[in-house]
DNA sequence: ATTGCCGTAGCAAGCGCTTTCTATTGGGTA
DNA sequence: TACCCAATAGAAAGCGCTTGCTACGGCAAT
């Protein structure tokens, strides 16, 4: 029923050792034996066994990525350039590099993530790319780190892709992580510069390292001008009592979603109906933070200046055009992609910081009245 | 190095065969036996080989979706509601029905989604699920017909979700095709309701069913109220002559883009400054297109008003809100993973059409002054 | 007691490919 | 002319798992 290479090399008169070496180009094969199994290959419609395949060989072709949230664009972006850079080197003509990238979605669930690498592990995937902040649980970090030692003892190679060093993992072949923190401190500093001195943050998931890291930038611009109190924002987000300059409670946690971004603005105007400017986790969010503004009958940045994080495709069509932080995630992905396959060498020690730039917009601007 | 299933075997002090059974729950094995089993591969660390696995069973767990563009939330959606839906039943406890559900993104192209095809045929793949609108270039049809005919033939069980089913292809299992004809020819009635008569139309890409059907849905809503000409629609978006009511030449083609959107609108605008309203191909479009119409001085919906398609999380979250139609994305993904599982009987012939309902919000409006 | 089965477990034959090692050939060189 | 080596092709041994078939106890029925 089904074509074997066996098939081939009877109708190419050779034997399945040469099919085998024609079809992986790594042995030298006379040109004219190699035409005679090609045409047989073309003839008989001949499609390569993959799990036979990998088992002799000990490898296969698959590239696995995991991201939190395949509907986010945020993970779209990194994700369809890594399997671009993937994908994209068919060139060679033959099957050769041919790998099957593809992304899995964890849907932000340890447990799914986990079995995910379990899953690829079973493949023998040749690369795995893990993207998009990690969960802070310490049983959790273990477990990956476990995990993860073990698929690059496999031989997958393993690359982190806006995602901070796992701690003395050395298995991994590098690790992109983007400047959260410095990020996050531009943006308040902005804020700052433009006159605002009550600030309300829509911080992301607790537990999350994008989350904690956007956040401590933002309490540390605060810091240093002399506001809030560094130690009132993280695990505490319902704070109380007075702050120095009555930053208290102007932190707010919330999934990364329009959603969050829209109650918990409605909650942090509530805490505070005098700040004047709202930093969100990030775009989406900061979308869902703009209505809520809007539905409180205050305009954007004349009442309330806006501000998000990550410069996804739409922020700048956002009305008014969205302040944020730009992250180069088609560059970061591409780049994993690369690092995944091999073709370009890991940066020194294996960790990258990427750079966050302030993209300031038409959604922030002084405050009415700056005092 | 790697431990294998016969040091189970002899860890638990039976037959490779039984470890297997265990492994599989396909087979009665002994309470007692079981246990054993399952400490040993505690014990061990085993991991399955999922390609000796899969040669020897000749069948595998993956489970591909296509999507044309991963960083749209329109395939993000679909594609999260469906690996949800294949991922989620671990509950067997066992490795019994643990699939492997990855996306694949071909970004539009017909060489990477019969590419991709390839591949997964290669790994014998339990299931594919193609989402979203297909490319009616013949000879790609021919490729694709050809290809899933096969697959199908392999035992790989074969889903349409948002895109019409392929004539004549009885291998596939069901396709589920979104009312876009529907949905259009509503959303324009709805506009012509409001008594706009001079109605712009930014459509997608030519040669993609999405596109046609959603373009066919409004002319025929323009004839039926003895508008436009429908013949002058698809095919020759820069029209010349004069047709019925003017509807000639308001029709322009570009991408699935926000940009697409912007410069379509502003050429539609030059075309026709008198036109009161912008259709867009989906939400995304309608978004480059808002930006445009602002750009020009005008409000929107006072002086034109704008509509997109598939209702997407952000359209109801643009100023003013998204007119738009909605698609069930999420459960379309979802019936598509049962469908794609096999644990979903297919409709009757294997063919449903999902409807599309309208959305009418606040970026529509009577035309300033109805003639 | 015998027979017949049911419930379990093992044997062993592959699944379709890769790859090491071993031929075979046809020059080029001594 | 004899010899050696490079280039190319084949033989065959697995890779680690699944599964049809056989084997083996007991237990119920005869």
């Amino acid at each position: 029923m089904t074509v074997t290479l066996a098939d081939v090399a009877a109708r190419a008169r050779v034997s399945p050792a040469t099919v085998s070496r024609v079809l992986n180009g790594n042995y030298p094969v006379a040109a004219a034996t190699r035409e005679r199994v090609l045409r047989a290959v073309d003839d008989l419609d001949y499609v390569l066994n993959g799990p036979a395949s990998s088992l002799a060989a000990a490898t296969s072709d698959l590239v696995g990525i995991l991201v939190n949230d395949i509907a986010d664009p945020f993970f779209g972006i990194m994700a369809g350039a890594a399997q671009t850079e993937i994908g994209g080197q068919e060139g060679t003509g033959r099957a050769g590099g041919e790998k099957l990238a593809v992304v899995c979605n964890t849907g932000g669930s340890p447990e799914r993530e986990l079995t995910y690498l379990t899953l690829l592990q079973r493949q023998r995937a040749a690369a795995v790319i893990l993207t998009g902040g990690a969960l802070e649980d310490p049983g959790h970090i273990v477990a990956m780190t476990t995990k993860l030692a073990k698929l690059a003892d496999a031989g997958t190679r393993v690359v982190l892709c806006g995602r901070p060093p796992l701690p003395g993992s050395d298995a991994i072949v590098a690790s992109l992580a983007f400047d959260n923190r410095g990020g996050g401190r531009r943006l308040t500093e902005h804020l700052l510069t433009l006159g605002h001195r009550k600030i309300g943050y829509v911080a992301g998931p607790l537990e999350r390292t994008t989350t904690r890291h956007r956040l401590e930038g933002h309490l540390a611009a605060l810091a240093a001008a002399g506001l809030g109190d560094p130690a009132s924002g993280e695990g505490r987000s319902t704070g109380s009592g007075e702050g120095r300059a009555g930053q208290e409670g102007l932190v707010v946690h919330g999934p990364y979603s329009r959603r969050s971004g829209y109650e918990a603005t409605l909650e942090l105007l509530r805490r505070a109906p005098d700040l004047t400017a709202v930093v969100a986790a990030n775009d989406t969010v900061a979308l869902g933070a703009c209505a809520a503004v809007r539905d409180q009958g205050l305009r954007i940045p004349e009442d309330v200046s806006v501000a998000g994080f990550d410069d996804l495709p739409f922020s700048v069509d956002a009305t008014p055009a969205l302040t944020t932080v730009r992250l180069p995630l088609y560059e970061a992905g591409a780049r994993a992609g690369r690092l995944a396959m091999g073709t370009e060498t890991p940066p020194p020690g294996g960790i990258a910081t990427i750079t966050a730039e302030l993209m300031a917009r038409a959604s922030t601007a002084p405050p009415r009245a700056t005092r």
